[in-house]
DNA sequence: TATTGTTAGTTACAAAATCAACTAATAGGC
DNA sequence: GCCTATTAGTTGATTTTGTAACTAACAATA
């Protein structure tokens, strides 16, 4: 019979990388959550959407779902929700037809701006627990786990 | 009006900490979701409860919960479908009659034991990429950031 | 020992994510 | 041009999660 915490030679959950990212992803991501979802009501993919085009500029669903790797159906429904709510238009895109240009709206720019830098703030925050050095060698660790496995 | 990518005064979506926090989380814990899901038919609750008492034996729902930082009702529906499955039993915690002591059964434990082994295995795949010290220092700054905000 | 407050866990209902099927347009042969 | 395969995006059905309300047990205290 197996004898908990023995027989799991070098097994450590707490310091399982998949267990450690998620656990830091959730708690790094609630303050934020609370500020997009309290002023102005948007998901998590709604803001993913508006921060895309707001940095990025105009961009058709599908650009938006290959950088932000979110999948199309809710893609779909973030900017229908978006679109509702006016921050944001489509136009046609007459390269294809299939596509529609997405475009922020002056209000869904003006929540951008606001959000960009509540964001801003918040990640410095989050970073100032670190040395600088220790800063960019996590983010490098991060985009380099990120990237396909 | 705004012109993308000028007025964002150092604010990069790209190194957004929440973002790439969860971009590597969701990378990372995609292959090992598809082992115990695959093998086991498990969603990733149910895999928490099973290797939180795989790891450290008997326990209550409420111990789990405050370990893992889940949620009671996740943590409620995930006991009763591992107990479905026959991976673990309840008895009755005779200190505190509203609790009850969860136990994995020997199939409970046999499949821990598979799920950690790979898990340990793909932990280690994970970490190859970085020199030990690097490793360290990410773990290390991933608790903390874990750790209340 | 009543009374009030708290806690462990479940359940019901609402919100959201996932998956499959679908439409309309494009692309690549042939 | 015509046929088939692929792609962008939407919609509907199913699954999973989240929120609130609930039961039963415990704890503190008057």
């Amino acid at each position: 019979m197996t004898n908990p915490g023995e027989e799991s030679d070098s097994f450590d959950l707490a310091s399982f990388l998949p267990f450690l990212l998620n656990q830091a992803a959730e708690e790094a991501s609630l303050a934020f959550q609370n500020v997009y979802k309290g002023r102005y009501g948007m998901l998590r993919t709604e803001w993913r959407v508006l921060s895309h085009l707001g940095m990025y500029g105009r961009m058709t669903a599908k650009d938006i779902g290959d950088r932000a790797r979110v999948h199309k159906t809710k893609i779909s429904r973030a900017v229908r929700r978006l679109e509702e709510r006016r921050f944001l238009t489509r136009s046609p895109d007459e390269a294809d037809r299939r596509s529609e240009i997405l475009q922020l709206t002056p209000a869904g720019e003006a929540a951008y701006r606001d959000l960009s830098g509540v964001a801003r703030d918040y990640d410095a925050q989050l970073a100032a627990r670190f040395s600088p050095e220790d800063q960019a060698l996590l983010r490098r660790m991060l985009r380099q786990l990120a990237d396909r496995g």
